[in-house]
DNA sequence: TTCTTTGTATTAAGGTTAGTAATACAAAGA
DNA sequence: TCTTTGTATTACTAACCTTAATACAAAGAA
């Protein structure tokens, strides 16, 4: 999978990073089980600190989306850990997304087509 | 309106306000042209600073949600200034956020409700 | 054993941002 | 003249992000 950084983002590289992959996990391109790239690998590859890389592979493990292990590497957990419907934070922002789109002209079927294209169209809705 | 900051959230104060008028605005909470507290009344209540409020305020007026004037304070505009869609990093979060929904359980029709109900029940979508 | 690769830890430093504090200004109405 | 409005300035603290340079333990390979 590649992974983008936007420079311009307000959102760290570290959240940026652990935001692709778990958008890469749901959207299935990364597969359970999948080996994700070293530290090393992935830092050299975008030209950042391995810190910052493994910050993120951290944040993932105690998530619960991928698992660590010295001389294995990391790899997207078989089964992912659920956390119990959708953080207080996220319904939030949902909210403010959703407010803002309504009031920018956006109708309520053209956010209900991008729920559809992003969660995918599989028996699970 | 009553608005309430989350000391725990990662969002700045700046931001909270911000985005809790917003979304008061599209809800309906808070009318086009409806006056809004001063900087100082808001910054008293809240326990906190002035320029804070002010920020919140400047940036909600170059959005062109609210007008501010001098001697008059800051009101809703009523004809709200659209920006043509949903930015490209609002459409990253939503991503983000329906993953996040997906990969811990929650149903597409879940996420379609919320943003029903964000949304609001007239006749614009 | 020795070497390599893995995630991880440590320490230090620099940069940016958020927030507060104290004060002041211009505009406009009372 | 006085008050209230948003706004501006300056300084400071604190927190966070990122980098840098090393180093360590674990585990497989040679």
């Amino acid at each position: 999978m590649i992974i983008r950084i936007d420079e311009l983002s307000d959102v760290p590289i570290y959240l940026q990073i652990r935001n692709q992959i778990v958008m890469g996990i749901s959207s299935g391109e990364l597969a359970g089980g999948e080996q994700l790239p070293t530290v090393r690998a992935l830092a050299l590859e975008m030209g950042i600190n391995t810190m910052t890389v493994s910050k993120s592979y951290q944040l993932l493990k105690q998530e619960g989306y991928i698992m660590t292990d010295r001389k294995n590497g990391a790899r997207v957990r078989t089964e992912i850990r659920v956390q119990g419907g959708i953080s207080d934070s996220n319904k939030t922002e949902l909210k403010r997304i959703v407010s803002e789109a309504r009031l920018s002209g956006v109708s309520r079927q053209e956010i209900v087509s991008l729920v559809d294209e992003y969660y995918g169209t599989d028996d699970k809705g």
